[in-house]
DNA sequence: GTCATTGCAAATGGTTTGCATTGTA
DNA sequence: TACAATGCAAACCATTTGCAATGAC
C-alpha cells in the first residue's frame, strides 16, 4: 500500500527545495529519506529505523547519509532532533509540535497534546527568557503497566 | 576547602545504608562516590566529571565503578538519571525533584522550580495514568543569548 | 571463606568524520 | 567541470560487560 500522494510529493519538493538553499543539492537519496520521513508520519523514528526504511527501497544509502541528510534538515529548520533516553535520538518535522511522556522503565512514549503545556511554556519563556515556540518537552515518569509491574514497594509513597 | 559537615555525612551514611538493603557491601569507593555526589550540590554533573572529581582525591576508582554505583543508587531509589541532550546522563537525587530548560544549541541549563509544573503534571497523570510524583521534565528551547546569536533567519517562517 | 565489588580491557550502541568516489548542477 | 553529497571504514563518545583479583562481611 503506498501511503504516498500528490500532497506528499509536494511537501517533499517543498522540503527538497529548502535543503537546496544555501548551494544544497537534490539527490536520490535525500529524496527517500523525506518520503520516509513523511511516510513515517507520527511515528517516532530514530536514525536507524529510517535507514531501514530507506534502505527497503534503496539499499544502497548508507546509515552515515541518513545522519548527514538528517542533520542538514535540522540546520534547515526543517527537523527538530530529541534525545528520548535510550535508543537514538528521534526526529520531528518542526511545524508538527508535540510533546513526550516516557516511561522511564519501558521507554513507552505517549503524545502530548501542545495545548496543555502551552501556558507553562508562556510562564518558562516569560520567567528565562528562553525562545519556546519550537519547545520540546519531555516528562519522564512510569507508566500504568510498568507500575503495576513493579514489586510490591507499595507501601512506600 | 572540604565542604563537608556532620549533615553530610549524616547523609552519606544514610545513603549508603540504602545501598545496603539487600546484601550491599560498604567500599571507600561507594562512600566517595556519594560523598561527591552530596557535594556537587546542585550542579548537574554526568559520570565522567563525577569520576574526575571522585579521583581527584582516589585516583585509583575507576569510571566503570562509577557507572555501576550510579546504577546502585539509580536501583536503590536514591538517584534518578536524566538525559539532557548532549554530553552524556545526568543525576539527581530524587528527593530533591526540579526540571530543566535546556538551550537547544549552546547546552546550558537553567532549573525550573516544581510548582510551575505541577499542573501539567497532575494534568497527565489524570489523563494518561502515568505516575508523575517523581516526574523529570525537560524542555528544550533556545536561550536568550542563542537567540540573539542567530543569524537574522527572522523573516523565514 | 564467601561473595559482592572493583579494575581493567574489550565490547557495545549511537553518532561523527576523513577521504576517495560519484553524480548533480 | 566544479564541488556537494555519498559510501565506506575508522574514529568517537557514553555506557556496559566479562573476568580475574580484591576486599568487606
Amino acid at each position: 500500500m503506498t501511503t504516498t500522494g500528490d500532497t506528499d510529493d509536494a511537501r517533499v519538493d517543498e522540503i527538497l527545495s529548502r535543503l537546496k538553499g544555501s548551494s544544497g543539492r537534490l539527490t536520490t537519496g535525500r529524496r527517500a529519506i523525506v518520503q520516509a520521513l513523511l511516510a513515517a508520519g507520527d511515528h517516532h523514528l530514530n536514525a536507524d529505523e529510517l535507514a531501514a526504511a530507506v534502505q527497503a527501497q534503496h539499499p544502497h544509502i548508507h546509515l552515515s547519509t541518513v545522519y548527514r541528510t538528517l542533520d542538514a534538515l535540522e540546520v534547515a529548520g526543517v527537523l527538530d532532533r530529541m534525545a528520548l533516553g535510550t535508543g537514538g535520538a528521534v526526529y520531528h518535522f518542526t511545524d508538527h509540535v508535540h510533546h513526550h511522556l516516557v516511561c522511564k522503565d519501558c521507554g513507552a512514549v505517549v503524545d502530548i497534546p501542545p495545548d496543555l503545556v502551552s501556558s507553562l511554556t508562556g510562564e518558562l519563556q516569560r520567567r528565562f527568557g528562553y525562545d519556546l515556540d519550537q519547545a520540546r518537552l519531555a516528562v519522564s515518569g512510569r507508566c500504568e503497566r510498568c507500575r503495576a509491574a513493579l514489586p510490591t514497594t507499595s507501601t512506600s509513597r
